[in-house]
DNA sequence: TGACGAACAAGAATAATTATCATTTACTAG
DNA sequence: CTAGTAAATGATAATTATTCTTGTTCGTCA
């Protein structure tokens, strides 16, 4: 077989030189099936769906890839994950700034943000509590450390 | 002994009254501690903490709390806990809508939002990459529900 | 006092995530 | 095209986070 008689690889290729990640068979079927789910999968969902591609992949990789897509920009989070729950006592209106680095969380005023959160109606007949912004980002000490 | 006479108890029970809650020595301690600690603690730091003061508690009984402090808002969650890492593809502008019941997570456009996030200086030299904001509410579906 | 229900503790069970390590694969230079 | 080398993968063990189950205790009210 001659080099890369493959359908469209391409773009895939392309994608992972820019991130600076070496392209696997893996990677690119993980990256294609994540293009084709709507929502936000959790990486369960991901290993059953590129399963049916790939039996033999490994849970595992499908971590470690898609970690590896978030640190690089391919993927985000939808939500910062602290890996547990965290609470805090219901008290006045703030919100968060949330180190994307070593996400740790400071709280922030609402009003040293420049928002005016009032909603108008929402799709769906969503009935809205609350707004939680967090404000992501690199904080003092983590951009001290990256200057190395 | 007469009727209460421990330090300061009032407070708490008439909290507990107020949510529904009865009193229970506790969900005092967990009450009590939780307001000392700053930042966003997970169930595990609380935990950690109560036990200097409540040796026997167990870790069970912090969760079952929590939750139930969540659930009638005498805390609430910093943000929302999925259960697992959600991530989406890096594509336009957008925010969600998460359903503080079934923790359904649905896309809005940053138009729909009447949020103009400009924001000015932030505390402590933080660099700021992005804004994500959740409007937490009830979702449809679980407004029907919740109606039985 | 005695029954009843809510709350607890202890630990087993489950879910989610990460680490380990032997094997395989992708990229590079020759 | 081929070998060398670092990186990636797969299988599975180990961790971490959370929930469930069960038996016991405590406070309240008849």
């Amino acid at each position: 077989m001659q080099t890369s008689s493959s359908v469209e690889p391409r773009p895939f290729r392309e994608l992972c030189a820019d991130h600076g990640l070496t392209a696997t068979h893996q990677r690119q079927v993980l990256y294609e099936v994540m293009k084709t789910m709507p929502g936000h999968p959790s990486p369960e969902e991901v290993y059953a769906r590129v399963k049916k591609r790939i039996p033999a992949i490994s849970l595992a990789t499908v971590y470690k890839n898609i970690h590896l897509f978030v640190e690089r920009g391919v993927l985000k989070e939808v939500s910062m994950h602290h890996g547990s729950l965290r609470v805090e006592l219901n008290s006045h209106l703030h919100h968060h700034m949330v180190c994307s680095h070593c996400k740790a969380i400071t709280d922030i005023e609402e009003k040293d943000l420049d928002v005016v959160p009032t909603l108008r109606r929402l799709p769906g007949g969503f009935q809205v509590e609350r707004y939680a912004i967090d404000v992501i980002g690199i904080c003092a000490a983590c951009q001290e450390a990256k200057r190395s």
